[in-house]
DNA sequence: TTTATTTACGAAACCGTTTTCGCAACCGAG
DNA sequence: CTCGGTTGCGAAAACGGTTTCGTAAATAAA
């Protein structure tokens, strides 16, 4: 079955191209009782624009895209809940495209979004993302693009972020406040902003308790759960092993819980333990656990209601725009 | 910056747009010499073609849909994980429309579908669709859709779904056999096929053991969490009441285990909960979780095959095509 | 009554590609 | 040398909208 276009329209109700067009967006130059007639008949008909007429045409796609890691992590599937809720009001469709912590996926991903796919990009970069040359060069080609969470210090955009160094610290000043003198902090990228600046609250802390950071004690985590367990098992078998842990990514639960309960390590009695994380199941975990709790929805919100201001008026100067949310420290039974 | 057009690689060439066009995709009605140097100024120019133009001109978008209610659950991100890995291999785009179980926004996004934003659909139902007319609407229009986990029988087209009456009967019969007399079921939609089908194999394990269902223990749950707190507090205080659950739906299992909290009631002493849930933390839940896990990405990734596989060639035949791959039960300490 | 203005609509260009068709130039065969 | 065939390319028509501009008729002003 032939979808109905302007053009059967016209035919159908013996008017012109135009006329169907401009009655169908409310046009002054349409008399009411006309655009009544096309209005009804495009209903009757079940007439559905074309949206890559209308694209091309107009150069506006209609599209954001957001750019992220993955989906199958909480921080995201909530921050994607807070994009679309604003998208939605504005009437505009969410392009969702997942790097899986891969660059060369991310690169690809921004190069064809030169091409016009997109009016503006909300992005979260990968953890193999050293250097932003791709990014700049989408801005400059006249694409908004508004970072959230994991940015690009380098990049003159609107940044969304949490205060990821405070974060480290409190998380890290918790620890050290419940008798934890040995503290591992588990990263996941050297080059990603909020593992550098948690890694930096987390050593800040450990200074202001005149502790000096042990580098066994720090740790890069790989993108591969696999990999990571045998990692953090050895971590708490070395000889100076710790009694706290720091985990900035939520991925590493459960190898950490996993790895405890292998080596009949008791949490919090043997090591404690705090993540930053966004799951639904912290609360109910064995034990609950400590999270740093980042404001996922909001984030999301926001990046997102800036992207529109930018795509409504030019002149709004997203450099300007970064804004920091604070996460919050709730601590449950894995610190205890 | 404004971006490189054909027609620019053309003047810059001095050849026509059509034998750029040509050039780009390899025709061979083109030199290799001519091909050399368009291939040679493109990638110099950074070219990258406008999708709505090919896509307007070729009645192609190369985009297909993934509607589904929520992305904030493990089911679907990983389902999603699947189908993207089939989409990107086949060079398309995902567009992840969420229906935040709500008709009305299922039937708006469809009806979009029908200007040919997409060339094909996966689909898992809201549960609040109990009828399909939107959908066989669309699919008459020649969009191919395939349905995954959540399914409308009545309309004609493929299905890939899990075994969700067995598993819901070894669910319930996995909790009688540890001893449970009386099970309570709960589900998240009178008219949602899965929901049906897993009450159907409960109802099913009840009668082989000459259980009579009590229909104080056959509860539909809101897609309001908060709600569900009180139904499930209320269902666990009743004189009657059970000393099993088998949950449905991933979302419930945080109120269970805060309503047993609250209640003091141990689990899996006093109460004994299954859960269909694909929650990597069921592991370290407290306690451990008994899951129905779902192949979550291995439908996905199967759904998105056979989408393609109508894709590519109109004569293929989804009706014939549906599929059921099994869940397991994942025995684990809220059982024993 | 003539002129100016408004109202309501249509013709056609345009957005950036793809694709069909036509046509030179060149080739080898007869 | 001529003729059929190939090779390599260009012109132009689509795709389905939007938008600019022109204009006839109706109305208002002079």
């Amino acid at each position: 079955m032939k979808n109905i276009n302007i053009k059967e329209l016209a035919r159908e109700l013996n008017l012109s191209v135009s006329t169907i067009s401009k009655a169908l967006h409310d046009s002054y130059e349409i008399s009411e009782e006309t655009k009544r007639r096309v209005m009804e008949t495009a209903a009757r008909l079940n007439y559905v624009p074309n949206p890559y007429a209308g694209s091309l045409r107009n150069r506006k796609s209609k599209n954001i895209a957001v750019v992220i890691p993955e989906v199958a992590d909480s921080f995201f599937s909530l921050a994607i809940n807070g994009i679309e809720s604003v998208a939605k009001e504005k009437g505009y469709h969410v392009l969702i495209c997942l790097t899986h912590e891969n660059f060369e996926n991310e690169r690809t991903i921004l190069k064809e979004f030169k091409g016009g796919r997109v009016d503006g990009v909300l992005m979260s970069v990968s953890r193999e993302t050293s250097h932003s040359d791709h990014i700049s060069d989408l801005i400059s080609n006249g694409i908004p693009l508004v970072f959230f969470d994991r940015v690009c210090e380098e990049v003159a955009t609107a940044k969304i972020t949490t205060n990821d160094l405070e974060s480290g610290y409190k998380a890290t000043k918790h620890l050290l406040q419940q008798g934890c003198d040995k503290i591992a902090f588990l990263g996941i990228s050297k080059s990603l902003s909020i593992s550098n600046k948690r890694l930096e609250g987390y050593l800040k802390a450990l200074n202001d308790h005149k502790i000096k950071a042990d580098a066994k004690h720090i740790i890069l985590c790989s993108n591969d759960v696999k990999q990571n367990y045998p990692v953090i098992k050895k971590l708490l078998t070395q000889k100076n092993k710790p009694t706290g842990i720091v985990a900035s990514v939520e991925k590493l639960t459960t190898p950490i819980y996993n790895a405890c309960m292998e080596l009949k390590l008791k949490i919090p009695q043997d090591v404690k333990v705090v993540c930053f994380s966004n799951l639904e199941t912290a609360s109910i975990l064995n034990p609950s656990l400590t999270t740093i709790t980042q404001p996922a929805f909001e984030m999301g919100k926001t990046a997102a209601t800036l992207l529109f201001k930018a795509l409504e008026k030019a002149s709004f100067d997203l450099i300007k725009e970064s804004l920091v949310i604070p996460s919050v420290l709730e601590v449950r039974s894995s610190t205890r």
